[in-house]
DNA sequence: CTTATTCGGATATCAATTGTCCGAATAAGG
DNA sequence: CCTTATTCGGACAATTGATATCCGAATAAG
């Protein structure tokens, strides 16, 4: 089981996002250098969360991403749905149904007890990563960083930040 | 994210184990025509069980697998690291030391924010899945099949069964 | 209207999972 | 004790998904 890395990467660009003022947005590319990855690749982690409706995109000359809701809306568990899917980790493909004591189909209404469990423990999994928004996020990196690191980040964003229409 | 077919394959067959006698084993082809699938493959996720300490092998003629403990002393969890490996799912690349604000080395003692979010995640459903042992396991399906269906399988069993040294 | 610029989807590359095979080990039988 | 059939164990392909890249579509500014 691994979860990929665009996954780290969309969450700390949309993490960096928060600090931006309302009507600015940054560039893929801006972004991608900021983290200090590939350009092409963190593009593609964008236009995933940008499909997922969680940062709205604007073309064109001075275009770039913002978030398309607050803070404290967007939760871990839908920046990592919107790049590895929503579809559940276990997989149960029946097997019980199989080989010479295969059960009927309809003895298999419900889950058989080894999908519940995965699928629960699955569920208390995406239940933390749903209370977790990115609000809170941010307050742990401006936490965990000295004062003097986050100005220059302050600059940094000033500088990189674009007015979208 | 997706959880490898072995680890269902491994946790049905480890399930079925159960219902073994003491002393008594199965083959790996045994194993995997019960369950309807290839036989090469099934032999090799029994393989990490045996690697894993959780099932015992013995060789030769008259061989197969048994449990290496009670079955109340094998959780799911159990299975899974023993198919899939216990690393954690998310892999902090540390990402925040990169770029033009890179934070630095000394300053990264503890794990990030969002490290530390899905690393708790995975805690979460971990600790859940360590909580089902086998034991649990085997009265969920006794419960949910006939009778009837029960005694097919013990007769199966009693066919397929080996005497082990 | 033109043009530079930015995102979006289609396209190669690579790694891990999936699937298979043959050799090492060993218990039973002569 | 030796042979042999049989079973597990590790090494070896094939296929799927993740990783990385590029070029075309869209659009805002001038």
């Amino acid at each position: 089981m691994q979860i990929s890395k665009g996954v780290e990467w969309a969450a700390h660009a949309a993490s960096l996002m928060c600090a931006l003022p309302p009507g600015k947005g940054l560039r893929a590319e801006a972004l991608a250098r900021y983290h200090g990855v590939p350009a092409a690749y963190m593009a593609k982690q964008m236009q995933a969360l940008s499909k997922a409706g969680i940062v709205q995109a604007t073309r064109g000359k001075q275009g770039g991403y913002r978030l398309a809701r607050t803070a404290d809306k967007i939760t871990l568990w839908d920046i990592m749905a919107a790049i590895e899917g929503s579809a559940p980790a276990f997989t149960c493909t029946e097997i019980r149904q199989n080989g010479p004591c295969g059960a009927k189909p309809e003895e298999c209404r419900q889950a058989c007890a080894i999908a519940a469990a995965f699928h629960q423990a699955e569920s208390r999994m995406r239940d933390h990563l749903r209370s977790v928004t990115l609000t809170t996020i941010a307050a742990g990196v401006v936490a965990e960083l000295p004062t003097e690191h986050l100005q220059d980040v302050g600059t940094w964003l000033q500088q990189e930040a674009v007015t979208l229409g």
